[in-house]
DNA sequence: TATGAATGAGCCTTCATTCAT
DNA sequence: TATGAATGAAGGCTCATTCAT
């Protein structure tokens, strides 16, 4: 009988609620001021019931974390399996993590709670921490593969340590990403607002500086790349 | 008289203390995990005359963050007076930036403390804020004013809008030490020790990736500029 | 037919199973910090099953005190028929009472949950407080018993009143077996550590003092009786 | 200027108030039925001032426990000087026990509370854990010596040892409060009044059992030695 | 000015018990 | 009977901020 099938479901539903709500407020009032007793009634479910699904608050945080990067990681591991170069591997992944977080700001925010996690922390309560590792594991290897790819293929400049170029990479656009949707909440220092400056735009030139950057004259990026900053969708 | 200047020396003496007090505590805790008590015992100064100098948790921040910027942006300002292409001139200020986080990374965490202040926060109340808004901002212009005279001097590209490339330079520049700095603390998802990625290295990677993004042919990053990511001072 | 006897044997097995998973936990973590979940997970069961058998965690408690009150007294109503003198059997209710403490030391400890119950519990609701009551109650008067039998066999003094001897012996003995086995988990105050003594030989000195006290001349403990002490059962 | 001297006399006398609210409400309501916001409201004082005062529950607990071993050793530590021989110090301090208790049964309580410390609780930061320990070593050190002193003058049995008849003496002793004023409090198994006995004529009894397991013929416990059950102040 | 005791809202977490399925 | 999700009161503790002295 699919009774307990379907309990199962249900409860996964339930977490999902959660965790849903929990973004909500992260999105909201940021993650330092999220708290359970709002997750809960954002949630409609008993304080009880909250700990019942996730067993703390890092947990709870962990918890959207391993969904975010989960999401990344699958939709960055598609970019490998499509016939592209890998120059052209490497703008997609970059424009990826770009759009991903441009659509899923929350998800960011959740993703740096790593940087505030202390060896003293619970953290080893949570059995979601190695899946975020994974995950994020996950993303910078195929990152790193699809620049060896580049290599081989000729269109990526060979004078780089793929690892290293990843994390370069891989750092910047975190950065990059940072300054485009972190600051947007707060009024001060806003760079790209005093200075007009798009962020589609800005994404684009990214793509542009780091292309010229490490791409052979083959793999300049092209006009038709430029697409990939697909617009929000509603 | 002097005497009401020695008193004005002596206050701005016990406020410099209590910063310092609590910059030390950032760097040992972390931001997040700052709190006013032990920021007075630091300073071994009562918490009533915590508050006289700085008039909430907010301004004491802040304080600090416009005590970083305000050093900052005088390195950085110091770069345009020397005789340097253009090219080198942003070559020096991202070392410049570069350093002044590793040799101060907990000033780098107060810099981000802008991040999670929100319109309702007492941020008006502060003194502070302008300064560093001004601080910042006479950091960004300079780096503006090296792009223009790198693109006027020939040593780079003038295919990019200045302003736009100044942002790119500092957002990435941001993303690449916290990777280097920030991470350091944490046990999860240390990608430069998995990697065995030397700092150093990576910001040298990095001048050379943004350098063949920008530069002209004339404009390429010696091994002579290399020098620039001197090692810490003790 | 069997088949109603069976289903209460099965229900009286799964009773007992989850009093030996609370007993268990009451020996690892200590009565305070049982609690019901844990009981459940350990049992088998679930919190529902559990609270079908047990109406709630005063009942379930009050079940192990009576199985151990019944145990106890049980085993102390077997000295009473053996061939002894009165001081002897005295000396052999004792014996058996350290030696059950000293195996069962969680029984000790869901008997020493009487001290916490005041009326406003749900003590009433218990089916086991009566038996609990009833139970101590036999042991006790065994115990008077074994004193008037020496009394009247010129084993045991006769210038004491039964009963208050009985309770005498009674809590001291109770003083005796929560210093020997109670304190041992405690890291502060180890009287008996630090003073090197051996818990077998301060029962027997207990025995000598109590002896001494109220035996006659020809009551006093011989060598023989020292063996009343077995070695744990393993 | 005494400035300084009184504030710190008022904020002992402070700790003396809070101190006092939660022996009251121990005596009340057990100590497991302790909490701190009831503590606060007794004390009228906030929750915030409380846990200015004591770093947490067991901080607490521990002082009124310090207290209470303080009180206790320094009564006993008296008995030493006094002009008795031997059996009678140990006659007097085991009246002098039972006497404490018989006025601050909270205080006996807060003793037990050792008992259910183990290591893992936050026992280490509370400054009193080792004021109890030597409070009670002190008092523990003063039996041995009224024993020693005993056997020396000749009024005590020289065939024990020191140590293990001070270890039987406080256990046993222990055992008999706990069954005189723990067990007031719960309407179950009262052995004292179901058997009509009366505690004080329990405590001459529990001296008599002692004096003879113990004592020389010329120590034995006399009429006169009775009235060190004095009767309770008011 | 300086002190540090006092405040109290706010937060995380636990757990005995109930109840729909 | 059995299940385990749901409840919510309760409790321990923190910390920015105030204020009487």
């Amino acid at each position: 009988m699919g009774t307990s099938e379907r309990k199962e479901r249900e409860k996964e539903r339930k977490k999902e609620l959660i965790l849903e709500s929990a973004e909500q407020l992260i999105l909201e009032k940021g993650l330092d001021h999220l708290n359970m007793d709002e997750v809960a009634e954002r949630a409609e479910v008993s304080k009880g019931s909250l700990y019942h699904y996730f067993k703390n608050k890092t947990d709870l945080v962990l918890g959207i974390c391993n969904k975010a990067t989960g999401m990344l990681s699958q939709e960055i591991a598609k970019v490998i399996t499509r016939d592209l170069s890998g120059i052209e591997m490497v703008y997609t992944i970059g424009a990826t993590f770009l759009n991903f977080v441009r659509d899923h700001p929350e998800f960011f925010r959740s993703m740096r709670f790593f940087d505030n996690l202390k060896e003293t922390s619970q953290l080893d309560d949570s059995e979601y921490i190695s899946s975020c590792q994974s995950n994020m594991e996950t993303s910078f290897t195929t990152m790193v593969r699809a620049i060896q790819i580049g290599m081989q293929d000729g269109s990526i400049n060979s004078s780089y340590d793929p690892k290293e170029l990843a994390v370069l990479l891989w750092s910047t656009s975190q950065g990059l990403v940072n300054m485009a949707y972190l600051h947007q909440n707060t009024p001060h220092f806003q760079l790209l607002e005093k200075n007009q400056i798009e962020v589609t735009g800005m994404f684009e030139s990214y793509m542009k500086l780091i292309g010229q950057g490490i791409a052979t004259e083959d793999g300049e990026i092209t006009d038709d790349l430029k697409s990939i900053f697909e617009t929000e969708k509603d």
